[in-house]
DNA sequence: GTCTATAATACGATAGAC
DNA sequence: GTCTATCGTATTATAGAC
């Protein structure tokens, strides 16, 4: 195995883990168990577990960007935003049971004591500035707080659906939005 | 001091650390400062830190209910909820800064490995009972999805606010629940 | 009822052999 | 690079004096 791809399996271990169980309740014996690496080796490749929790946001991130460059292939941006709750909503099990993988990291993040690791702030301000952009290019003249609208909609459902462990709340909610987004 | 007093100052101390930091960085050291009463202390009123955190969940329960035992007070459905608008957008600052004291709570324990706690899971269920309450009240079909929207959307509001550290962005999204409750 | 001191444990992090 | 063993500390919880 080669180096890289023991980083990559810590690293989707941890993700995997941090999303089920929240950062604070993941240990590194957890991590090490799930990834088959010794806790021992580990520190090999992640110098503190904070480090580990960095290399899992930057990992979002790329996930997001990969996910709208996706999108980028439909040329009309009121499809894109329908396009985008399609994705979500295929989702539904894994939301109803953690919630929404950038949301409650987000949240669990938000009060952290110590140093604020802005890049968890930006996670839910790239995907806020996404949406916006989409309004705006379907010339909306309040595309701002439309995309707010947009992703703070998709969080609530996620944290409802997942409070009341139904995924049908989410679906029913997102399909809500596709109608509001439709009649714009 | 009577005794009960003393609990309830822990209480009070509990629910503020807990909002502000979440369950699992509270310490019980932490509530023991800021209550003022000592560590060995604490553990007469309370057996377990899993008692406090009943206790504190117990707490918002009876909040809620004189929440709504107070909105009561307006006859028209609509209004009611309008009214709760309007209250909610008075804590602007403290969602900006720690998010909904209920909705946090309440995603921070669905990750709780142990045992479930279902009070928890009630918490929310209980604001999206009255809001669809309401909404059937207003004459509407679909008014079990609507008090899940109106829940959900302030959820969501709320989570972006914190997110963003932005209370206005809050307030932006609560203007706009309000003129679509007002315009049903 | 209230306190101080301390036990018991969990966990992040390190040491050092291989 | 990888492992086992272990340190140091934080934290829940208890013991026992007052």
């Amino acid at each position: 195995m080669r180096k890289s791809e023991k980083k990559e399996r810590l690293l989707k271990a941890a993700k995997h883990l941090i999303y089920r169980q929240g950062f604070h309740q993941t240990t590194l014996a957890d991590i090490s168990q799930e990834s088959g690496i010794s806790l021992g080796n580990l520190y090999y490749y992640f110098k503190t577990k904070e480090e580990i929790l960095s290399a899992v946001i930057e990992n979002q991130t790329k996930k997001f960007q990969a996910f709208t460059a996706d999108l980028e292939q439909e040329p009309d941006s009121k499809n894109r935003l329908l396009g985008f709750l399609d994705i979500v909503i295929t989702a539904r099990c894994n939301i109803a049971n953690y919630g929404c993988p950038v949301g409650s990291l987000s949240q669990e993040l938000s009060k952290k004591t110590e140093t604020p690791l802005d890049d968890s702030l930006n996670l839910l301000k790239n995907y806020v500035d996404w949406a916006s952009e989409q309004f705006r290019l379907m010339g909306k003249q309040d595309a701002i707080a439309l995309g707010r609208q947009f992703i703070a909609t998709l969080q609530g459902a996620s944290l409802l659906a997942n409070a009341l462990n139904d995924p049908e709340v989410f679906v029913e909610q997102a399909e809500r939005v596709k109608d509001w987004v439709d009649s714009l």
